[in-house]
DNA sequence: TATTATTAAAGGTCAAAGATAGTCAAAGTA
DNA sequence: TACTTTGACTATCTTTGACCTTTAATAATA
């Protein structure tokens, strides 16, 4: 028997190529379409989902809530770099690292000099003053990711 | 009953859109259209129309009392709008705040949509997820200001 | 007529109930 | 060991309703 995420997995991606990259899901709704408990849906879109895979996810709680699921484009060539980018940056990474990256795709013309700022300024030490420093790199990681997938919707 | 306050809060603001900026509702009138209570029109007000987020809302009761709900003209001073906004947020935002913030900037045509998704991608709770949720808050307030503060440069 | 009391017609508040999604770790499986 | 499945608990957002306040219109009174 196939594993259940995996039957997941391949459903979401059909529902995405059966549109234009765009999908709208109710994690209840699907859960019991397979039969699973909801946080089920979590694990599959957290692991086969995620940035590194091109994929940007949002989500909304409350009456009338669901998880939105696009899938990037990465055909273009300066798009395919910037996904061969994300995938190299760790867990963690320092301001330093992250600048480093950043005017990178500003040489390489990927991205322009405003969203460059735009990165900067919400991956800096300045920005990120309120979160203990041992995870500061963490979540500056996190960040820069879902930044740089936004750039290929 | 699915978002019926994102109806109620499309519906405004097309009445807005479609006179010169100011309207005139009756609640019970409104709640009435919508098959929902009164109440919920409250909600929709206080949630979307708020004077942070460029709305000037008046309303008087008794016999012939109504709802006034004004969009600020903001067209002279894109700059001042946005340090006024970043002004009024305080030390820590939930994603929904923040979001909303976000879409008015482009109702009003502060920030391009591509500057939305990038405001979104870094102050998502998936962006900061490992962050312990009880600063997530603060952290988001801190990158959303001074990314807006990034775009005035 | 002018003033005051009463009533009806709005809108306001707040908290409980309902509807979703998220998290985390234990248990199961390959 | 690594990945998957479950479920109890948590966080967030929306909907609903009971009760409150304000104001205009009207009736009653001096």
């Amino acid at each position: 028997m196939a594993k259940l995420s995996d039957l997941i997995e391949a459903f979401i991606k059909q529902l995405i190529n059966d549109t234009d990259g765009t999908i709208e899901i109710q994690r209840n709704e699907l859960a019991n379409q397979f039969n699973c408990v909801p946080s089920q849906i979590n694990y599959v879109i957290d692991t086969r989902f995620t940035t590194e895979r091109g994929y940007y996810v949002e989500s909304r709680r409350g009456g009338g809530g669901h998880i939105k699921i696009r899938r990037v484009n990465i055909e273009h060539k300066g798009k395919n770099f910037l996904m061969h980018i994300i995938n190299s940056i760790g867990d963690s990474i320092s301001q330093q690292s992250a600048y480093v990256f950043i005017n990178n795709f500003v040489d390489y013309e990927v991205i322009s000099e405003k969203e460059a700022l735009m990165l900067k300024a919400a991956t800096s030490d300045k920005a990120l003053m309120a979160a203990p420093v041992e995870i500061r790199g963490y979540i500056r990681a996190c960040i820069l990711k879902n930044m740089l997938v936004s750039l290929l919707v």
